[in-house]
DNA sequence: GTTAGCACTCTATCCTGTCGAGTGCTAAAC
DNA sequence: GTTTAGCACTCGACAGGATAGAGTGCTAAC
C-alpha cells in the first residue's frame, strides 16, 4: 500500500509534530507550519482520506490528528531520513567514551548511559552472549581448610572463579592432576560443546575423584549459566517520566515494573536478535510483550568478527523520535561492535 | 517536654489513624474509633493544645488535623509498642530466606527484596565492610599468551580476581616466587594495613620485579577498593508509587531519582551506622540529604563477632507505620548477623 | 472539666455557560 | 476535476457559581 505524494507530506508533516508537541495535529497547523502550498480546507480532505485508510485518528470529533500505529509503521518504512550522526555529534557521543573502562559490563553500561542521555528515552542492552566462545584454561587453586578455587577464564578475557569446598579423600596432587585432565581435554573448546558432550570423557578418566569432580562440574556448569548473556542493563528509565504520555502514575507504574524485569527486556531484544544487521523497530503493540502498547523500541545488534552476540536498544512512547533515535542506536552498535574486540582476545 | 495521658492517647489516635487511612484526622472519628471515653468536643479541646504545642498540623481550616515531624518524633519515641514480631510473621519471613545463596550480594539482596515484600515501603542495605577482614590468600596464576591471573581470598570467602598482562621478563618460576613472598608477607594482615604499609617491605624483597609488582599492587588496591561496602542494594522503589503522597508525578520523579543514587543511599545508610546497636529513625527534615523531607527512614545495623559491617533500612512515606517497620528491621539485622557468620569462616 | 449546640470556614464536587479549536459539508472558483 | 472559502456544528477545556459535607472554634449549660 503506497500514498500518493501529497498524502505521504501531509502524513509526515503530521508525525513530525505530533513528536515534537504531542498534541493532535489540525489542519491549519499544518498549512502554516508545513509548507505544502495548499490551504487547510485541502489538507482536511486529504486527512479525512488518511484517516479512512487508518493511518491517522481521532481522539474525538473536535480534535486534532494523532498518528496511529499503521501511520508510524508507514513513516518509519517509507518516510523516515535514514541519516548518520552529522560529525559533531559523533564526535559528541564519542567523548563520552573516552573514560577507558576495563570490563565488558561497564562498557555497556555506558553505552547505556550515553544512549538515555542523547536520545532522552530509555536504554537497554544485552551482554554478550559467549556460549560460543571457547575455553582458554581452567585451573583449580588450593587454598587452605579443604577449600579450593576453581577459574575458568575465556579467550575473550572473560575470568570466574568460584570457592568450593574440597572433600577430605582430595589432596594438592589430586588436584593438580585434575587440573591438567580438565585442561587437556576441555581447552579451546568452546563452552556449549564443554556442556553439551565432553563431560562423559572426563568422567571416564577421572573415574577415581567422581565425587568431586560432580561438585566441580556443577559449578562450571553455573559459571557458565551465569554467563554475560543473562545480564541485561538498563538506563535512564527515569526518562520516561519525562514523557507526557507518562503522566498518569498508574501507566508509570506498570512500564516501570515491566523494565524492572530482566525477562521482559532481554524478551525484547532477542527479538531483534535474528536480524543479522540493521536496526529494528517495534511499534506499540507489535510488541510479544504485554504493556507495550504506548511505547516503541528501537534495537540493534553488536558483533564480534562479523557475528552477532548482543543487542542493544532503546525504549520510548510510541510518539518518539524515530529519525533521531534510529542514527543513534545504529552508531552505538557500530562502535560497540568495535570496542568489543579489545575484549575479544586472539 | 512531656504530654499528659490524654493528650498523648489522642496524639497516638491520630497518628494511628493518619498512617491507615493517609486522611486528615477530625474530632469524631477520633471519639467513635478510639475509645477514649470522652466526646468530641473535648478531644477538639486537646486537639487545639496539640497543635499550639506543635506535634500536629491543620492543612486547612477546616481540614482535620494531621501528624507534625514533631509529632511523629514524640509516637516514635515515646508512644510506640516496641513490639517483637510474632512467631507467625517470623516464620513467613525466614521461609523467604529457605532459598540456600551462595554469595553475600544475593544474601543482601534477598534480606531487600523481603523487606520490601513485607513493609510495602522500599528497602536498601550497604554490602558488608571488610576493611577489618583478613587475607588468607594471594595468588599469581600464570594463563597463556603472557597474562596471568591475580587472585585474592580473605578470611570471609570473598574471593575477587583480574586478568593482567605479564612483562616478557617474568616467567612462571619468578610469578610463582612472587606469589610466594607476597603470601609470606601479606597472609593473615587485614585488608586496610596491606594498604597502609606493608607495600614497602615487599618492594625491597622484590625489586628485582618492581615494575611488574608495581601493577599488581595496584590492582590489589583497586580490587580492595571494590569492596562489597561500596555496593549498595536497593529494592521496591516502586512501592513508592503506592503511597497516596506520591501521587504527583514531580515527587516521584524526584524521589526515584535519589533512589538511583549509590551515594545518597549510602549516606543514609551510614548516619545510623554509628550506632553499636539499635534501630535509627529519621523522620523527614532530620535527614541530611536534600529531597527526603517527605520520606522517613528506619535502619538498623548489623554485625559479625559483634563488630558492626553494614546496615540494611526501609524508606517510606513520613506517614508510615513505624511500629511495624521498626520490628522486621530489627528482625532482619539480627537475622542477617546470623546468616553473615557463614561467610566469615574462622 | 466536660459536653451539646451552633455558626462559621473551607474544600470538593457538580453544573452551567462560554470560548476556541477543529471538523465536515457545500457551493463557488479555478 | 480539483481546490478553496464559508459556515454550521461538535466537543473539550476552562471559569464561575451553587451546594453539600466535614470539621472547626466558641459559648453556654451541665
Amino acid at each position: 500500500m503506497t500514498l500518493d505524494e501529497r498524502k505521504e507530506k501531509v502524513l509526515q508533516a503530521i508525525i513530525k509534530d505530533y513528536i515534537s508537541t504531542a498534541e493532535p495535529v489540525g489542519s491549519r497547523t499544518i498549512a502554516k507550519k508545513y509548507d505544502l502550498g495548499v490551504s487547510p480546507a485541502t489538507i482536511r480532505n486529504e486527512m479525512a482520506d488518511l484517516e479512512e485508510l487508518g493511518y491517522i485518528e481521532q481522539p474525538h470529533t473536535s480534535a486534532g490528528r494523532v498518528p496511529s500505529e499503521r501511520g508510524y509503521r508507514y513513516y518509519v518504512d517509507c518516510l523516515m531520513n535514514k541519516t548518520r550522526l552529522n560529525q559533531e555529534e559523533e564526535r559528541s557521543i564519542l567523548k563520552g567514551f573516552s573514560t577507558k573502562v576495563q570490563e565488558i559490563a561497564a562498557v555497556l553500561q555506558l553505552t547505556n548511559k550515553i544512549m538515555s542521555d542523547f536520545t532522552s528515552y530509555t536504554s537497554m542492552a544485552t551482554g554478550p552472549n559467549f556460549k560460543r566462545s571457547s575455553l582458554r584454561h581452567v585451573q583449580l587453586v588450593p587454598l587452605d581448610h579443604g577449600k579450593a578455587l576453581v577459574v575458568l577464564v575465556t579467550d575473550n578475557g572473560m575470568v570466574q572463579s568460584k570457592l568450593i569446598d574440597l572433600p577430605n579423600t582430595i589432596n594438592d596432587v589430586d588436584l593438580q592432576k585434575i587440573s591438567q585432565v580438565m585442561n587437556a581435554k576441555l581447552q579451546g573448546l568452546n563452552l556449549e560443546d564443554i556442556k553439551q558432550t565432553l563431560i562423559r570423557e572426563i568422567y571416564f578418566e577421572l573415574s577415581k575423584h567422581r565425587h568431586f569432580f560432580d561438585a566441580a562440574m556443577d559449578l562450571i556448569q553455573e559459571t557458565l549459566n551465569l554467563n554475560q548473556e543473562d545480564k541485561v542493563y538498563l538506563a535512564g528509565a527515569l526518562n520516561m517520566l519525562n514523557q507526557p504520555e507518562f503522566r498518569d502514575i498508574h501507566k508509570v507504574k506498570t512500564l516501570l515494573s515491566l523494565l524492572e524485569q530482566d525477562k521482559v527486556l532481554k524478551e525484547i531484544l532477542i527479538e531483534s536478535n535474528t536480524r543479522e544487521d540493521g536496526v529494528t523497530v517495534k511499534i506499540g503493540g507489535e510488541h510479544k510483550v504485554e504493556g507495550l502498547q504506548d511505547c516503541s523500541t528501537i534495537t540493534a545488534t553488536y558483533q564480534i568478527n562479523g557475528r552477532v552476540i548482543g543487542s542493544v536498544g532503546v525504549i520510548g512512547p510510541t510518539r518518539m523520535d524515530y529519525e533521531k533515535v534510529v542514527s543513534i542506536v545504529e552508531f552505538m552498535t557500530r562502535h560497540l561492535s568495535q570496542l568489543m574486540k579489545d575484549f575479544y582476545v586472539r
